[in-house]
RNA sequence: CGGGGUGUAGCUCAGCUUGGCUAGAGCGCUUGGUUUGGGACCAAGAAGUCGCAGGUUCGAAUCCUGUCUCCCCGACCA
């Protein structure tokens, strides 16, 4: 490919159409036998695509993602990672991200168009809009056929591989600010801080500053000095001694909560004199959150263990405010009028027909987000033509 | 590219309908003093070609014309 010398960019920008295109030519060169599989190659990419209108996080005209692309000999095995890589995804969002997800598989009319099926993890908002927070994509022979790539088998029989291919992108960074934020600013889980603990030592003068500030750098020591394990990574804690003495307490206060730090602690004149200090809670922003007198010798595995409740509350609020905006409903009229307010997650029967999907879609403005692996198994009526219909399927507005 | 909105101090905005003293406020900034456990207080002060160009008028941030900027809504892709 040349470039032409008079459009020729400073910084060359390689626009190319899926992945799977370049991937599958290149595994067509590295497949051969079945020993060549099964064959797994992830790559971090940074995308670019027009938009009409972009979306801070959600919808930007260029992003970060992480994609994995696999081959394999049998059509089981590539099932089975399509629905292993899902759960990876489910786990990171639940367990790292406090962000409960929906899982399940796309409608026809949204999967991904070389796929044979899209499997989804799905997330609510703080305003009830839906979020697609990952996909995996089981793709069959599809891009084996299209790039002939075959290999022999154990039998000496030429075969096409399975494929499957999954992603998630920075769009998860807006989804962990949308599910968690509040009015005081970011509210970070902490398994995701980059600063777990803030302490604030608080002095009117540069007796009690140096003071404080002494207690301060032992206690940060004592955090840091804390067993690794799971819940960090296996990483230290970060932990940020906060000096400013030039700002009032209050303003140091409100600029950390504006900034997500899950714990702070006050260490003030006060707490000294009774070896003391204050715990406070970004899950419970101001003084609600505030544990008073907290033993300076018990702090740092206070610290620990309220790290770790806060990630499980951060959870459980999120999945509680979910599950109270998602519904069962088997009236259209009732749902045209529910998904505008308040909104949510609706659960009815549909017919399985693009056509009802893309009638609900024009009409609502609600997608099917997906067809639930572990909800409304039963039997019904499409809530639009009466037509039979095996199970529920997820309707919701979404980013 | 259509429809709607916007542009005034570093930031957020009021003033415009119905032209009229020297264009305002909050925040921020500077100086002095008092303060410091939830975004400190008092006082003084610096700071604006009112997006740009033209026009109407004795007089334009305000009315008219043109032009530009940014934002919102619209392409079935979330």
């Amino acid at each position: 490919m040349e470039v032409d010398p008079d459009a020729k960019l400073d910084e060359e920008l390689i626009v190319r159409p899926t992945s799977e295109t370049i991937i599958w030519h290149t595994y067509k060169n590295w497949i051969q036998s079945y020993r060549d599989l099964p064959l797994l190659i992830n790559q971090w990419a940074n995308v670019v695509r027009w938009e009409m209108r972009t979306r801070l996080f959600l919808r930007t005209a260029e992003f970060l993602w992480q994609e994995g692309h696999t081959a394999h000999a049998t059509e089981a095995e590539a099932e089975e990672e399509t629905h292993k890589m899902l759960e990876v995804y489910r786990k990171f969002a639940e367990e790292w991200m406090a962000m409960p997800v929906l899982t399940g598989a796309k409608s026809e009319g949204q999967k991904f168009p070389g796929a044979v099926y899209t499997l989804c993890i799905e997330a609510m908002m703080q305003d009830r809009k839906a979020l697609q927070a990952g996909t995996s994509h089981f793709l069959g022979q599809n891009f084996a056929k299209a790039f002939n790539v075959q290999f022999q088998s154990k039998e000496g029989k030429l075969e096409y591989a399975w494929a499957t291919s999954w992603g998630v992108s920075t769009r998860l960074i807006g989804g962990l600010i949308m599910t968690h934020s509040d009015d005081q600013g970011l509210v970070v889980p902490p398994r995701l801080a980059p600063i777990h603990v803030v302490i604030c030592p608080i002095g009117k003068n540069p007796e009690e500053q140096k003071a404080t500030a002494e207690v301060a750098d032992k206690l940060a020591a004592d955090l840091v000095a804390l067993p690794r394990d799971e819940f960090y990574g296996y990483d230290t804690m970060t932990v940020k001694v906060d000096r400013d003495f030039e700002k009032s307490p209050g303003f140091r206060f409100n600029e950390w909560e504006l900034k997500g730090v899950p714990v702070r602690v006050e260490i003030g004149p006060k707490d000294l004199a009774s070896n003391a200090c204050v715990l406070a809670r970004r899950d419970q922003p101001g003084k609600e959150g505030k544990l008073m007198g907290v033993p300076l010798a018990e702090a740092a595995t206070r610290i620990d263990a309220l790290l770790r409740e806060i990630q499980n509350k951060l959870f459980e609020k999120a999945k509680a405010f979910r599950d109270a905006n998602m519904h069962q409903i088997d009236s259209y009229e009732e749902f045209k009028k529910k998904i505008e307010a308040p909104g949510g997650f609706f659960l009815a029967h549909w017919d399985g027909t693009k056509e009802t999907e893309d009638k609900i879609a024009e009409e609502t403005k609600a997608t099917i987000r997906c067809i639930p692996f572990n909800l409304g198994k039963e039997e019904g009526k499409c809530m639009v033509t009466g037509n039979p219909s095996k199970q529920r399927v997820v309707f919701a507005k979404s980013y």
